[in-house]
DNA sequence: TTTACAAGGTGACAAATATCACATTTGTTT
DNA sequence: AAACAAATGTGATATTTGTCACCTTGTAAA
């Protein structure tokens, strides 16, 4: 399942502040560090199953994953996207409930692993900590209700120049100025939710107005104005 | 805005075990009893406004209301409902973003308002009540990530059917057996993510074939097994 | 290198759904 | 009661999008 995978430190982590744990005292951050196990995901492997009840949380150090429903007809939706700094299995784990999502790693990951127990107890005896848990389910929420929007009101198109807005904003460039992630053209209809040869013909389209250069998975924006305004995004 | 309206108790009120108070002990129920303010909102008010910041929340103590946010085009989105002992503009409050919705009251509300300074206090303090508050907020993540997921994937026939089970499970029967809540066509429609005209044919055609029977805006479900296979509702 | 398979891509067509125009009903205000 | 506005309902039509069939390309394994 999760192979076994040198210890990271967490104290001098290089990816705390990006976490929830950014601003926690050192003694917490360090009881955690000693129960806290390491774990590698090698590329396509599934950190965590829809339906499952998890026995602690992952926080992510290096990598990308996935979080995706299987919808009617066993069809992916993907809700959105983790990476380093992010807690996976959060939710579930606070609510008590079965995980909504399957999580799925896009590239190999390395990822901490902290038990059910250890946070239940930093989220009881450390406020500062649970309002950041909670800061960060309530800002997903947020999200969450955004995106309800446009899938119910925005027209495919629209929906498809937003998720690439998307995708840049949540992972950034590469060297070359591509969005810094690979996905298949498969993955991109399942966030916007639409047939695969929909996206196939849309980005077509977009690059033939040179909103963006296409070669292969590698999509580099080249006119974001245009594209945010094909996106209806106005923020 | 809000008006002034007789003072509810806490401590003994009815709604207490519906809401995130429910199992929090009496002295902090007092405390917040102390501070809290009680409020009337006439059928049609707006609690709350998208984009704005609240300075607290509000405990539905009776009525019902909707939370929506405007899409392009200005077409109102249906993100939930809130109904007695739920929790208004939390998600707000603790994120320290803007409100990512309206909430509109359907029919005459009495709820409570309960200051910034005091939700703050009490979460802090009360690691009951915050761990409580957690739960809600991962609660509705995950109802939110389902919502995605239909929306994306099902048609609108699909999600109609579903919607209709889904008013049941909220706000129950009148004494008629009809679903306890007043809807309007278009606000049926902006739940679902489709013209009122497709609404109107919709339900035409459930009705048809007696799965529901229609008078004005009462809607009464006649074949629950049936509607749910056309929404492909499982649990 | 060859093979095999997944992913990418294209065209034709069907189905779902939105839009528009208009009629009817209902509820509310004067 | 009259008048008005809002909501409901219906038909015709346009548009969007999904589906299916098929071909091409790239890539990883034998």
């Amino acid at each position: 399942m999760n192979k076994q995978a040198p210890a990271l430190n967490c104290l001098n982590c290089a990816k705390k502040d990006l976490s929830a744990f950014s601003n926690i005292d050192s003694t917490t951050i360090t009881e955690m560090a000693d129960v806290k196990t390491c774990a590698f995901f090698k590329k396509g492997q599934i950190m965590m199953h829809e339906g499952s009840r998890p026995n602690g949380v992952y926080c992510i150090h290096s990598g990308k994953a996935k979080l995706f429903r299987l919808g009617t007809e066993g069809k992916e939706q993907i809700i959105r996207f983790a990476k380093d700094g992010d807690l996976i299995g959060y939710r579930a784990l606070l609510s008590s409930e079965q995980l909504s999502a399957s999580i799925q790693v896009l590239e190999d990951t390395h990822a901490c692993f902290i038990p059910r127990s250890e946070m239940f107890k930093m989220i009881e005896n450390n406020s500062k900590f649970s309002l950041e848990v909670m800061k960060m389910a309530c800002h997903e929420l947020g999200e969450a209700g955004r995106l309800i929007t446009n899938l119910a009101q925005k027209t495919v198109r629209e929906r498809l120049a937003e998720v690439l807005l998307l995708l840049v904003s949540t992972f950034g460039l590469d060297e070359d100025g591509n969005i810094d992630v690979s996905l298949t053209r498969e993955e991109i209809a399942n966030m916007v939710g639409t047939a695969t040869e929909s996206v196939i013909r849309l980005l077509s389209e977009f690059k033939d107005d040179e909103y963006i250069f296409l070669k292969g998975r590698k999509i580099k924006i080249l006119n974001k104005p245009a594209l945010a305004k094909v996106g209806q995004v106005f923020d």
